[in-house]
DNA sequence: AAGTTTTGTTAATGAAATGTTAATCGGCAG
DNA sequence: CTGCCGATTAACATTTCATTAACAAAACTT
């Protein structure tokens, strides 16, 4: 797979789930450690260097927090996906997503871990592409420079948020094909929940404005199913 | 991608219903999950994925109402099929077709329920049929693209709603052949009554509307009986 | 032929989805 | 701490679409 550097720390108690785990994230190139207590996972973390952290909230020992609490100490950087029940109240589940943290509910399938894993890892991969060339996009008579977050119209330029290039990004990679809301969700936020799906309306509502300029660049609505990103790409 | 991966969460306290919807959709390929009161309901929900939830109405403990709530509140998206008894008023029915739900009024018949599902369970699948070479179905002198809802015929493109797409797909599939209103009710709308059959003849009048431009097109209709969609598929 | 049921068609309805702009909230730089 | 930025949430407007209604036409019944 693509991002077949990266390494995994996993810390989850249940081993039936650590193995599933542990093995579909192998599956899809990933270098994983797996620890199944909290203490351990504090002296885990030490060792080596991870890209993501993935912390069930139930362990023995230390739980979720106090781990995340530590590894926080040691790196501020590194994105924690914690694993909770679903019981858990809603406030607890809000003050994880503060901090750059997420959660997913347990149950979760494992194609969603793998889309909340791979959307942030490209979150914090470097936004410019360092060395190669600038990768240009031609959309209609746009020019998408998506390392830079710039899109262009004539001499006009726009400077793009990242979460308005990313999403645009989709887009080019899917063009003239429906795409569901919970795909482009799922793909670019890495969860789907209303009020994500509200926040995707705004989103669109806005790369409507920025592509108004050509009128062969349409992103259409598909009622009840999501969005076409009709339009013809330059090579 | 088939169905069976499908996982069904199943609510019913009678011992007898119980066993044999469970043993009929196991037959079908499903994976099901049954429980027999409103209490195991939510604990049991935790627990695992389900692609879609059956619950009786009447349940010991907590009943169907209660039940789907909590659902509601852990999962946004999975579709609920109630299990009503005819005596339940009609307001209190309705009240359940909103929100996306649906019902089915004991008794019914396995097929009936079968049907119902696989309609529920289509439409959570991905609209897209991933990233193959998109289908095309060719009716007469017009070109049926069922994954992007479009509907071609030279270069007039109309796009779809998704029922519209759903019905002619069901009379590509069924060229020349007489298909009474129950049985295209039950496998486009999952249901049959009187007003769906009027939603029927609606919807057939507009597919006329259509599919005029090529007069080999019939959309026939057999008085008492049904319809024929007449035509010959290009390959 | 008159009456009845079924079907065809168009319009009205109302719920849900989407579009849009503004308010809010947390993170972050200064 | 303060002010700015960007994403989310809220609030409200608008659109879409399946259903329902309403009425016309056709097909059967007697």
């Amino acid at each position: 797979m693509d991002f077949s550097g990266e390494h995994i720390f996993l810390v989850e108690d249940d081993q039936t789930l650590n193995f599933i785990i542990r093995d579909n994230l192998e599956q899809n190139g990933y270098k994983v450690t797996a620890v199944d207590d909290g203490q351990k996972a504090i002296d885990g973390f030490e060792k080596d260097k991870f890209s993501i952290c993935i912390l069930d909230v139930m362990l023995p020992k230390k739980d979720g927090f106090t781990v995340a609490r530590e590894i926080r100490k040691k790196d501020d950087h590194v994105p924690v996906i914690f694993l909770t029940a679903k019981s858990m109240t809603e406030d607890r589940i809000n003050g994880l997503s503060i901090g750059g943290d997420d959660y997913i509910t347990k149950p979760f399938s494992m194609e969603e871990l793998l889309l909340r894993i791979k959307v942030f890892l490209k979150r914090s991969q470097k936004p410019d592409n360092a060395d190669g060339p600038p990768v240009v996009r031609k959309i209609g008579a746009y020019n998408f420079y998506f390392e830079n977050l710039i899109l262009e119209h004539g001499d006009k330029r726009k400077t793009l948020t990242y979460k308005e290039a990313e999403l645009l990004k989709y887009f080019c990679e899917n063009p003239n094909k429906i795409l569901s809301r919970s795909e482009i969700l799922m793909n670019v936020w890495g969860s789907d929940d209303y009020y994500l799906g509200r926040s995707l309306d705004v989103f669109i509502s806005r790369l409507r404005r920025y592509l108004k300029d050509d009128p062969d660049i349409k992103i259409l609505n598909l009622h009840g199913i999501g969005f076409r990103f009709n339009t013809r790409l330059g090579k």
